[in-house]
DNA sequence: GGTGCCATGTAACGCGTTACATGATTAT
DNA sequence: ATAATCATGTAACGCGTTACATGGCACC
């Protein structure tokens, strides 16, 4: 799921100290993951107090080397088998804007939508040109643009999608309370 | 980004009380986004600490409803006028695992890349049969529903294309370090 | 002497999340 | 009586993240 998983990964490929660490990890991942060096050291301490990590030898510069567990391998075995699982209830911003927008009435959601497509055209645009001007051997970054950029294009056709659906809902009924002094939102 | 907007985006809406807010929520998101009540008020207490919402009144019944304040309208405001952006270093689990199993060459990216593709097929069958036996008026579950799908049908065609491109990588050197003592993860 | 990289660490904060405690009212 | 629902809340944990402190070493 995050830090700890890539940290466990990096360990299984040999012992390392947390600067080496995060060097790799930063070489692994390029700018697709920026990684703050305090983060090596606190995960490492959790991973430790977890079981999953232990120190292997303080080597000659006096760095801290670490090593997986037993349980640790078990665990980097258990990450790389186990799919990424698609929950029905996965965290979506956009959905939840959306789907709260449309039930509290409060802002029009074709504004929503009219929004978020423009900018993520733009996004698109911007992921394309980063991908021209990438030097083509660099597979990782590559790849990871290209998810990016397929996630932007079912992004843009989801908002078609909602657009086309939307005027067939029909109108929620009228507040019931005291209406808000909230003037309409719509941007 | 969370359950903040969430709550703020109902309380435009109009003040409500927190187990109100908990029911509003849940009917809007549905299935989408499952809410411990817990965490509305904890939630709330956290909106109240940062001045985006205030106690209204407590009512007849002694329930504690809370109204925005006008630092909360502007959040609001904010929120849905800002689109979700399409940041670069967007934490995405399946690419991070498999450029970190492309660098640390601990296991074979192909075998991540078809387990992946296999759980996300089943993963779309399922998506596309519980859209099936959704009650055709029920919009904002088909919206999510229909996400899922894009999102999905997005993986798998990235999928393609990293095994596409996988083969023409150069292997990497082999390790300098001592082989830890670590089987093939390969599944 | 100063700049910058190598290297380790800690204290603190924020949000999400869960588990638990408590009590009132309503329905069976 | 007692189970369910309405209603509020707190303590605690986990991870991600940042800011800060510290020191060695190399290079100019």
């Amino acid at each position: 799921m995050g830090i700890r998983e890539g940290l466990l990964v990096l360990l299984a490929d040999g012992p390392k100290h947390g600067y080496r660490l995060k060097g790799e990890f930063e070489e692994a991942t390029g700018q697709a993951w920026p990684l703050n060096i305090g983060q090596v050291y606190t995960t490492l301490g959790r991973l430790e107090r977890d079981g999953l990590v232990e120190l292997d030898t303080t080597d000659s510069e006096g760095r801290k080397v670490y090593r997986l567990t037993k349980a640790g391998r078990a665990e980097v075995r258990d990450w790389l088998t186990r799919p990424v699982d698609h929950r029905l209830d996965a965290r979506d911003e956009l959905s939840m804007k959306l789907l709260l927008t449309l039930f509290a009435g409060v802002a029009d959601p074709l504004a929503v939508v009219d929004t978020q497509r423009a900018a993520t055209m733009t996004a698109l645009q911007d992921l394309h040109r980063l991908k021209q001007e990438t030097d083509p051997d660099d597979l990782p970054w590559l790849l990871h643009l290209d998810r990016l950029i397929l996630r932007a294009e079912a992004e843009l056709r989801w908002l078609d999608l909602v657009e086309d659906r939307l005027p067939e809902r029909r109108r929620r009924p009228a507040a019931v309370h005291e209406p808000a002094e909230t003037e309409e939102v719509t941007g």
